[in-house]
DNA sequence: GTCTATATTCAGATAGAC
DNA sequence: GTCTATCTGAATATAGAC
Protein backbone atom coordinates (compact mmCIF):
# COMPACT_ATOMS: atom_id res chain seq x y z
CA UNK A 1 0.00 0.00 0.00
CA UNK A 2 2.79 2.16 0.10
CA UNK A 3 1.92 3.87 -3.19
CA UNK A 4 4.67 6.33 -4.29
CA UNK A 5 3.08 9.98 -5.03
CA UNK A 6 5.86 11.17 -7.20
CA UNK A 7 4.29 11.00 -10.77
CA UNK A 8 6.78 12.88 -12.95
CA UNK A 9 7.82 10.49 -14.89
CA UNK A 10 7.01 8.18 -18.01
CA UNK A 11 3.39 8.23 -17.30
CA UNK A 12 2.78 11.95 -17.22
CA UNK A 13 5.28 12.16 -20.16
CA UNK A 14 2.61 10.22 -21.84
CA UNK A 15 -0.09 11.93 -20.80
CA UNK A 16 1.52 15.43 -22.39
CA UNK A 17 2.60 13.73 -25.60
CA UNK A 18 -0.80 12.41 -26.76
CA UNK A 19 -2.83 15.57 -25.09
CA UNK A 20 -0.94 17.31 -28.17
CA UNK A 21 -1.18 14.12 -30.77
CA UNK A 22 -4.36 14.20 -29.94
CA UNK A 23 -4.93 18.30 -30.20
CA UNK A 24 -3.46 18.16 -33.50
CA UNK A 25 -4.52 14.91 -35.76
CA UNK A 26 -7.92 13.93 -33.72
CA UNK A 27 -8.77 10.50 -32.43
CA UNK A 28 -7.95 8.70 -35.56
CA UNK A 29 -5.64 10.94 -37.07
CA UNK A 30 -3.47 10.27 -33.80
CA UNK A 31 -0.31 7.73 -33.95
CA UNK A 32 0.36 5.92 -31.29
CA UNK A 33 3.92 5.72 -32.36
CA UNK A 34 4.22 8.94 -32.58
CA UNK A 35 3.22 9.78 -28.86
CA UNK A 36 6.04 7.51 -27.75
CA UNK A 37 8.44 9.21 -29.67
CA UNK A 38 7.22 12.09 -28.23
CA UNK A 39 7.26 11.18 -24.97
CA UNK A 40 10.60 9.36 -25.61
CA UNK A 41 9.44 5.79 -24.71
CA UNK A 42 8.28 3.24 -27.38
CA UNK A 43 4.95 1.73 -28.10
CA UNK A 44 5.21 -1.05 -25.67
CA UNK A 45 5.48 1.10 -22.90
CA UNK A 46 2.76 2.71 -23.71
CA UNK A 47 0.69 -0.12 -23.53
CA UNK A 48 1.74 -0.60 -19.93
CA UNK A 49 0.45 2.68 -18.73
CA UNK A 50 -2.77 2.35 -20.97
CA UNK A 51 -4.28 -0.55 -22.38
CA UNK A 52 -5.22 0.69 -25.36
CA UNK A 53 -6.23 3.83 -27.93
CA UNK A 54 -9.06 4.49 -26.33
CA UNK A 55 -8.53 4.00 -22.87
CA UNK A 56 -5.40 7.18 -23.83
CA UNK A 57 -8.10 9.01 -25.69
CA UNK A 58 -10.75 9.09 -22.87
CA UNK A 59 -8.67 10.33 -19.87
CA UNK A 60 -7.18 12.81 -22.18
CA UNK A 61 -10.38 13.71 -23.26
CA UNK A 62 -12.65 13.98 -19.93
CA UNK A 63 -10.07 16.25 -18.62
CA UNK A 64 -9.94 18.69 -21.03
CA UNK A 65 -13.92 18.85 -21.35
CA UNK A 66 -13.15 19.71 -17.97
CA UNK A 67 -11.14 22.61 -18.58
CA UNK A 68 -13.47 24.31 -21.62
CA UNK A 69 -15.83 25.33 -18.82
CA UNK A 70 -14.42 28.69 -16.84
CA UNK A 71 -15.06 28.40 -13.34
CA UNK A 72 -16.90 31.93 -12.95
CA UNK A 73 -20.55 31.07 -11.81
CA UNK A 74 -19.21 32.04 -8.11
CA UNK A 75 -18.06 35.34 -9.98
CA UNK A 76 -21.30 35.95 -12.22
CA UNK A 77 -24.18 35.24 -9.04
CA UNK A 78 -21.86 37.61 -6.40
CA UNK A 79 -21.71 40.18 -9.50
CA UNK A 80 -24.14 43.24 -9.58
CA UNK A 81 -23.14 45.30 -12.36
CA UNK A 82 -23.96 43.32 -15.98
CA UNK A 83 -21.37 45.05 -17.72
CA UNK A 84 -18.81 44.40 -14.93
CA UNK A 85 -19.55 40.36 -15.59
CA UNK A 86 -19.57 40.36 -19.27
CA UNK A 87 -16.01 41.62 -19.01
CA UNK A 88 -14.73 39.51 -16.41
CA UNK A 89 -16.39 36.25 -18.44
CA UNK A 90 -14.63 37.29 -21.86
CA UNK A 91 -11.12 38.35 -19.76
CA UNK A 92 -11.90 34.46 -18.29
CA UNK A 93 -12.78 32.75 -21.56
CA UNK A 94 -9.63 33.69 -23.41
CA UNK A 95 -7.43 33.57 -20.63
CA UNK A 96 -8.54 29.65 -20.37
CA UNK A 97 -8.25 29.45 -24.32
CA UNK A 98 -4.81 31.42 -24.59
CA UNK A 99 -3.48 28.38 -22.11
CA UNK A 100 -4.82 25.25 -24.49
CA UNK A 101 -5.16 27.20 -27.98
CA UNK A 102 -6.34 23.68 -29.68
CA UNK A 103 -8.78 22.97 -27.26
CA UNK A 104 -12.08 24.10 -28.65
CA UNK A 105 -11.07 22.52 -32.45
CA UNK A 106 -10.54 19.30 -30.71
CA UNK A 107 -13.20 19.37 -28.84
CA UNK A 108 -15.48 20.33 -31.59
CA UNK A 109 -14.24 17.94 -34.16
CA UNK A 110 -14.69 15.14 -31.60
CA UNK A 111 -17.91 15.82 -30.61
CA UNK A 112 -19.08 16.30 -34.42
CA UNK A 113 -18.46 13.01 -34.95
CA UNK A 114 -20.01 11.39 -32.53
CA UNK A 115 -21.88 13.80 -30.25
CA UNK A 116 -24.59 11.41 -28.00
CA UNK A 117 -21.38 9.34 -27.20
CA UNK A 118 -19.96 12.25 -25.78
CA UNK A 119 -22.55 13.59 -23.85
CA UNK A 120 -23.43 10.51 -22.77
CA UNK A 121 -19.64 9.93 -21.55
CA UNK A 122 -19.56 14.09 -20.37
CA UNK A 123 -22.71 14.87 -18.43
CA UNK A 124 -24.30 12.84 -15.47
CA UNK A 125 -27.45 14.17 -16.47
CA UNK A 126 -25.84 17.44 -14.99
CA UNK A 127 -26.95 20.39 -16.99
CA UNK A 128 -24.31 23.17 -16.37
CA UNK A 129 -25.96 25.93 -14.46
CA UNK A 130 -23.84 28.55 -15.31
CA UNK A 131 -25.91 29.75 -18.54
CA UNK A 132 -28.82 30.43 -16.26
CA UNK A 133 -26.80 32.09 -13.76
CA UNK A 134 -26.34 34.55 -16.68
CA UNK A 135 -29.62 34.35 -18.28
CA UNK A 136 -30.84 35.66 -15.01
CA UNK A 137 -28.46 39.09 -14.56
CA UNK A 138 -28.95 39.83 -18.44
CA UNK A 139 -32.68 39.90 -17.63
CA UNK A 140 -32.18 41.98 -14.76
CA UNK A 141 -30.01 44.50 -17.07
CA UNK A 142 -32.83 44.12 -19.48
CA UNK A 143 -35.50 45.47 -16.85
CA UNK A 144 -33.41 47.99 -15.08
CA UNK A 145 -33.75 49.55 -18.87
CA UNK A 146 -29.50 49.42 -18.75
CA UNK A 147 -29.75 47.00 -22.32
CA UNK A 148 -31.19 47.00 -25.39
CA UNK A 149 -33.81 43.87 -25.86
CA UNK A 150 -31.71 40.92 -27.08
CA UNK A 151 -32.60 37.15 -26.75
CA UNK A 152 -30.17 35.44 -24.35
CA UNK A 153 -29.33 32.81 -26.39
CA UNK A 154 -28.16 34.92 -29.28
CA UNK A 155 -26.38 37.53 -26.75
CA UNK A 156 -24.39 34.59 -25.44
CA UNK A 157 -23.64 33.32 -28.68
CA UNK A 158 -22.14 36.45 -29.57
CA UNK A 159 -19.93 36.34 -26.70
CA UNK A 160 -18.64 32.88 -26.98
CA UNK A 161 -18.46 33.47 -31.04
CA UNK A 162 -15.82 36.48 -30.19
CA UNK A 163 -13.91 34.79 -27.75
CA UNK A 164 -13.73 31.04 -28.95
CA UNK A 165 -13.54 31.29 -32.89
CA UNK A 166 -9.99 32.96 -33.50
CA UNK A 167 -8.87 30.00 -31.76
CA UNK A 168 -10.67 27.37 -34.10
CA UNK A 169 -9.81 29.56 -37.40
CA UNK A 170 -6.16 30.23 -35.88
CA UNK A 171 -3.96 28.35 -39.17
CA UNK A 172 -6.10 29.75 -41.38
CA UNK A 173 -6.59 33.85 -40.00
CA UNK A 174 -2.58 33.38 -39.66
CA UNK A 175 -2.19 33.01 -43.37
CA UNK A 176 -5.03 35.44 -44.69
CA UNK A 177 -4.30 38.23 -42.82
CA UNK A 178 -0.10 37.73 -42.52
CA UNK A 179 -0.29 37.02 -38.80
CA UNK A 180 3.26 35.53 -36.63
CA UNK A 181 2.92 33.59 -33.84
CA UNK A 182 3.59 37.00 -32.11
CA UNK A 183 0.92 38.77 -33.87
CA UNK A 184 -1.86 36.41 -32.74
CA UNK A 185 -1.02 36.62 -29.36
CA UNK A 186 -0.86 40.36 -29.07
CA UNK A 187 -3.58 40.33 -30.93
CA UNK A 188 -6.00 37.80 -28.10
CA UNK A 189 -3.88 39.74 -25.59
CA UNK A 190 -5.58 42.88 -26.50
CA UNK A 191 -9.42 41.52 -27.55
CA UNK A 192 -9.62 40.97 -23.80
CA UNK A 193 -10.55 44.28 -23.31
CA UNK A 194 -11.82 45.14 -27.27
CA UNK A 195 -14.54 42.20 -26.98
CA UNK A 196 -15.73 43.46 -23.89
CA UNK A 197 -15.80 46.94 -24.98
CA UNK A 198 -17.42 45.83 -28.27
CA UNK A 199 -20.52 43.77 -26.47
CA UNK A 200 -21.17 46.54 -24.06
CA UNK A 201 -21.11 49.40 -26.84
CA UNK A 202 -23.44 47.03 -28.77
CA UNK A 203 -26.00 46.17 -26.44
CA UNK A 204 -26.13 49.42 -24.53
CA UNK A 205 -29.32 52.05 -23.90
CA UNK A 206 -28.29 55.29 -25.04
CA UNK A 207 -29.46 56.87 -21.41
CA UNK A 208 -27.14 59.21 -20.17
CA UNK A 209 -24.53 57.77 -18.11
CA UNK B 1 -14.23 12.28 -78.53
CA UNK B 2 -17.85 11.91 -78.02
CA UNK B 3 -18.07 13.26 -74.58
CA UNK B 4 -21.05 12.28 -73.05
CA UNK B 5 -22.10 15.26 -70.69
CA UNK B 6 -24.52 13.32 -68.53
CA UNK B 7 -22.85 12.63 -64.88
CA UNK B 8 -25.83 12.29 -62.86
CA UNK B 9 -24.71 8.78 -62.00
CA UNK B 10 -22.07 6.65 -59.88
CA UNK B 11 -19.53 9.37 -60.07
CA UNK B 12 -21.64 12.29 -58.38
CA UNK B 13 -23.13 9.97 -56.25
CA UNK B 14 -19.64 8.89 -55.02
CA UNK B 15 -18.75 12.62 -54.53
CA UNK B 16 -21.94 13.39 -52.46
CA UNK B 17 -21.35 10.40 -50.12
CA UNK B 18 -17.50 11.42 -49.73
CA UNK B 19 -18.24 14.77 -49.12
CA UNK B 20 -20.58 13.81 -46.17
CA UNK B 21 -18.05 11.13 -45.22
CA UNK B 22 -15.18 13.45 -44.93
CA UNK B 23 -17.16 16.34 -43.28
CA UNK B 24 -18.12 14.08 -40.67
CA UNK B 25 -15.90 11.89 -39.38
CA UNK B 26 -12.25 13.64 -41.39
CA UNK B 27 -10.02 12.16 -43.40
CA UNK B 28 -8.65 9.74 -41.57
CA UNK B 29 -11.97 8.52 -39.76
CA UNK B 30 -13.41 8.70 -43.12
CA UNK B 31 -13.91 5.06 -44.21
CA UNK B 32 -14.15 4.16 -48.05
CA UNK B 33 -16.45 1.11 -47.30
CA UNK B 34 -18.85 4.25 -45.74
CA UNK B 35 -18.87 6.22 -48.87
CA UNK B 36 -19.22 2.93 -51.24
CA UNK B 37 -21.97 1.81 -49.04
CA UNK B 38 -23.86 5.32 -48.95
CA UNK B 39 -23.30 5.71 -53.33
CA UNK B 40 -24.68 2.37 -53.60
CA UNK B 41 -21.63 1.07 -55.27
CA UNK B 42 -18.73 -1.03 -53.68
CA UNK B 43 -15.31 -0.08 -52.69
CA UNK B 44 -13.45 -1.65 -56.24
CA UNK B 45 -15.59 0.63 -58.20
CA UNK B 46 -14.70 3.38 -55.89
CA UNK B 47 -11.33 2.67 -56.79
CA UNK B 48 -12.59 2.76 -60.89
CA UNK B 49 -13.71 6.40 -60.15
CA UNK B 50 -10.85 7.84 -57.97
CA UNK B 51 -7.71 5.99 -57.70
CA UNK B 52 -7.32 5.97 -54.31
CA UNK B 53 -8.81 7.94 -50.68
CA UNK B 54 -6.35 11.02 -51.53
CA UNK B 55 -7.25 11.85 -54.82
CA UNK B 56 -11.02 11.43 -54.06
CA UNK B 57 -10.17 13.66 -50.70
CA UNK B 58 -8.90 16.22 -52.58
CA UNK B 59 -11.53 16.37 -54.82
CA UNK B 60 -13.41 17.65 -52.44
CA UNK B 61 -11.18 19.15 -50.13
CA UNK B 62 -10.72 21.86 -52.66
CA UNK B 63 -14.25 22.25 -54.11
CA UNK B 64 -15.15 22.76 -50.42
CA UNK B 65 -12.30 25.68 -50.05
CA UNK B 66 -13.77 27.70 -52.54
CA UNK B 67 -17.14 27.32 -51.14
CA UNK B 68 -15.89 28.63 -48.24
CA UNK B 69 -15.55 32.43 -49.40
CA UNK B 70 -18.67 34.36 -50.26
CA UNK B 71 -18.38 36.19 -53.24
CA UNK B 72 -19.15 39.38 -52.40
CA UNK B 73 -16.17 41.39 -53.38
CA UNK B 74 -17.60 43.41 -56.14
CA UNK B 75 -20.37 43.58 -53.60
CA UNK B 76 -17.83 45.49 -51.18
CA UNK B 77 -16.66 47.83 -53.83
CA UNK B 78 -19.29 48.86 -55.53
CA UNK B 79 -21.74 49.85 -52.25
CA UNK B 80 -20.57 53.30 -50.87
CA UNK B 81 -22.73 52.76 -47.16
CA UNK B 82 -20.16 50.50 -45.08
CA UNK B 83 -23.53 49.35 -42.83
CA UNK B 84 -25.10 48.14 -45.70
CA UNK B 85 -22.05 46.50 -46.52
CA UNK B 86 -21.91 44.93 -43.18
CA UNK B 87 -25.47 44.12 -43.44
CA UNK B 88 -24.90 42.15 -46.92
CA UNK B 89 -21.73 40.51 -46.21
CA UNK B 90 -23.29 38.77 -42.76
CA UNK B 91 -26.28 37.88 -44.99
CA UNK B 92 -23.88 36.34 -47.78
CA UNK B 93 -21.93 34.54 -44.82
CA UNK B 94 -24.59 32.67 -43.12
CA UNK B 95 -26.53 31.68 -45.98
CA UNK B 96 -23.52 30.08 -47.28
CA UNK B 97 -23.43 28.33 -43.96
CA UNK B 98 -26.74 27.25 -43.56
CA UNK B 99 -26.00 25.93 -46.95
CA UNK B 100 -23.38 23.86 -45.91
CA UNK B 101 -23.39 23.67 -42.04
CA UNK B 102 -20.54 21.61 -40.92
CA UNK B 103 -18.29 22.79 -43.50
CA UNK B 104 -16.32 25.02 -41.37
CA UNK B 105 -15.35 22.45 -38.94
CA UNK B 106 -13.93 20.43 -41.59
CA UNK B 107 -11.98 22.74 -43.05
CA UNK B 108 -10.32 24.05 -40.26
CA UNK B 109 -9.90 20.28 -38.59
CA UNK B 110 -7.79 19.84 -42.11
CA UNK B 111 -6.10 22.73 -41.94
CA UNK B 112 -5.06 22.34 -38.46
CA UNK B 113 -3.52 18.83 -39.15
CA UNK B 114 -0.98 20.19 -41.80
CA UNK B 115 -1.98 24.15 -42.69
CA UNK B 116 1.67 24.30 -44.82
CA UNK B 117 0.43 21.76 -46.92
CA UNK B 118 -3.22 22.79 -47.53
CA UNK B 119 -2.51 26.39 -48.42
CA UNK B 120 0.44 25.28 -50.90
CA UNK B 121 -2.48 23.47 -52.04
CA UNK B 122 -5.40 25.96 -52.22
CA UNK B 123 -3.57 29.33 -52.62
CA UNK B 124 -1.01 29.65 -55.79
CA UNK B 125 1.03 32.63 -54.39
CA UNK B 126 -2.55 33.96 -54.97
CA UNK B 127 -3.68 36.34 -51.49
CA UNK B 128 -7.71 36.95 -51.80
CA UNK B 129 -8.35 40.60 -51.93
CA UNK B 130 -11.56 40.75 -50.97
CA UNK B 131 -10.44 41.64 -47.64
CA UNK B 132 -8.26 44.37 -48.38
CA UNK B 133 -11.46 46.01 -49.98
CA UNK B 134 -13.31 46.19 -46.98
CA UNK B 135 -10.27 47.74 -45.37
CA UNK B 136 -10.81 50.54 -47.68
CA UNK B 137 -14.41 51.06 -46.87
CA UNK B 138 -13.70 50.92 -42.82
CA UNK B 139 -10.75 53.37 -43.21
CA UNK B 140 -13.11 55.74 -45.10
CA UNK B 141 -16.33 55.29 -42.57
CA UNK B 142 -13.29 55.63 -39.82
CA UNK B 143 -12.49 58.97 -41.41
CA UNK B 144 -15.81 60.12 -42.28
CA UNK B 145 -16.16 59.59 -38.38
CA UNK B 146 -19.38 57.78 -39.32
CA UNK B 147 -17.78 54.68 -37.17
CA UNK B 148 -15.38 54.74 -33.97
CA UNK B 149 -11.77 53.79 -33.70
CA UNK B 150 -11.30 50.03 -34.38
CA UNK B 151 -8.49 47.65 -35.76
CA UNK B 152 -9.32 46.10 -39.20
CA UNK B 153 -8.75 42.81 -37.87
CA UNK B 154 -10.21 43.08 -34.74
CA UNK B 155 -13.76 44.14 -36.24
CA UNK B 156 -13.33 41.26 -39.49
CA UNK B 157 -12.62 39.02 -36.20
CA UNK B 158 -15.35 39.81 -34.72
CA UNK B 159 -17.80 39.95 -37.91
CA UNK B 160 -16.26 36.23 -39.03
CA UNK B 161 -16.96 34.90 -35.41
CA UNK B 162 -20.51 35.97 -34.95
CA UNK B 163 -21.20 34.79 -38.66
CA UNK B 164 -19.65 31.36 -38.45
CA UNK B 165 -18.87 30.22 -34.71
CA UNK B 166 -22.73 29.03 -34.50
CA UNK B 167 -22.00 26.23 -37.10
CA UNK B 168 -18.91 24.94 -35.40
CA UNK B 169 -20.29 24.33 -32.19
CA UNK B 170 -23.62 23.23 -33.36
CA UNK B 171 -23.53 19.72 -31.90
CA UNK B 172 -22.53 21.24 -28.17
CA UNK B 173 -24.76 24.02 -28.49
CA UNK B 174 -27.73 22.40 -29.31
CA UNK B 175 -27.17 19.88 -26.16
CA UNK B 176 -26.19 23.11 -23.65
CA UNK B 177 -28.99 25.27 -24.72
CA UNK B 178 -31.33 22.53 -25.24
CA UNK B 179 -32.01 23.08 -29.48
CA UNK B 180 -33.59 21.36 -31.87
CA UNK B 181 -32.83 20.74 -35.15
CA UNK B 182 -35.49 23.72 -36.02
CA UNK B 183 -34.53 25.93 -32.94
CA UNK B 184 -31.55 25.92 -34.40
CA UNK B 185 -32.42 26.81 -37.73
CA UNK B 186 -34.44 29.68 -36.60
CA UNK B 187 -32.06 31.42 -34.68
CA UNK B 188 -29.68 30.99 -37.28
CA UNK B 189 -32.23 32.86 -39.78
CA UNK B 190 -32.66 35.37 -37.06
CA UNK B 191 -28.92 35.89 -36.74
CA UNK B 192 -29.02 37.44 -40.02
CA UNK B 193 -30.45 40.25 -39.40
CA UNK B 194 -29.60 40.23 -35.60
CA UNK B 195 -25.58 40.38 -36.02
CA UNK B 196 -25.71 42.71 -38.65
CA UNK B 197 -27.65 45.13 -36.04
CA UNK B 198 -25.11 44.07 -33.13
CA UNK B 199 -22.29 44.98 -35.14
CA UNK B 200 -23.52 48.43 -36.28
CA UNK B 201 -24.61 49.08 -32.53
CA UNK B 202 -20.84 48.03 -31.51
CA UNK B 203 -19.58 50.42 -34.10
CA UNK B 204 -21.59 53.80 -34.82
CA UNK B 205 -20.43 56.93 -33.56
CA UNK B 206 -23.35 58.71 -31.03
CA UNK B 207 -23.78 61.35 -33.59
CA UNK B 208 -27.33 62.77 -34.14
CA UNK B 209 -28.75 60.93 -37.54
C1' DG C 1 -18.92 -0.05 -65.54
C1' DT C 2 -19.71 -3.15 -62.06
C1' DC C 3 -18.87 -6.96 -59.44
C1' DT C 4 -16.36 -10.91 -56.15
C1' DA C 5 -12.34 -12.34 -54.34
C1' DT C 6 -7.74 -11.43 -52.91
C1' DA C 7 -3.56 -8.98 -51.83
C1' DT C 8 -1.06 -5.33 -49.32
C1' DT C 9 -0.10 -2.13 -45.96
C1' DC C 10 0.29 -0.34 -41.61
C1' DA C 11 -1.17 0.89 -37.06
C1' DG C 12 -2.64 -1.13 -32.71
C1' DA C 13 -1.75 -4.67 -29.60
C1' DT C 14 0.82 -8.64 -27.37
C1' DA C 15 4.77 -12.01 -25.85
C1' DG C 16 8.44 -12.45 -23.45
C1' DA C 17 13.48 -11.28 -22.28
C1' DC C 18 15.92 -8.26 -19.19
C1' DG D 1 9.43 -0.55 -15.86
C1' DT D 2 11.42 -0.81 -20.20
C1' DC D 3 12.79 -2.93 -24.18
C1' DT D 4 12.88 -5.89 -29.08
C1' DA D 5 10.43 -8.70 -31.89
C1' DT D 6 6.16 -10.38 -33.48
C1' DC D 7 1.23 -10.89 -34.25
C1' DT D 8 -3.44 -9.45 -35.56
C1' DG D 9 -6.86 -7.08 -37.71
C1' DA D 10 -8.88 -3.58 -40.14
C1' DA D 11 -8.84 -0.64 -44.05
C1' DT D 12 -6.92 0.52 -48.51
C1' DA D 13 -5.95 -1.13 -52.86
C1' DT D 14 -5.72 -4.48 -56.85
C1' DA D 15 -6.75 -8.63 -60.11
C1' DG D 16 -9.57 -10.31 -63.02
C1' DA D 17 -14.30 -12.27 -64.39
C1' DC D 18 -18.54 -10.63 -66.41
Amino acid sequence: MAVHVDESHARTRILEAARQEFFKKGYEGARMQAIADAAGINKALLHYYFNNKETLFNEIFEASFRKFIPHVEEMIVNEKDFFTIIRKFVQAYISLMQAQPSLPLFLFHEINKDADRVFKLIFNNEQPTMLLQLKQKLDIAQKGNQIKPIRFEQFVMNMMSMCIFPFLAKPMMQRVMNFSEQDFDEMMEHRKQQVADFLIDAIKTNNIQ
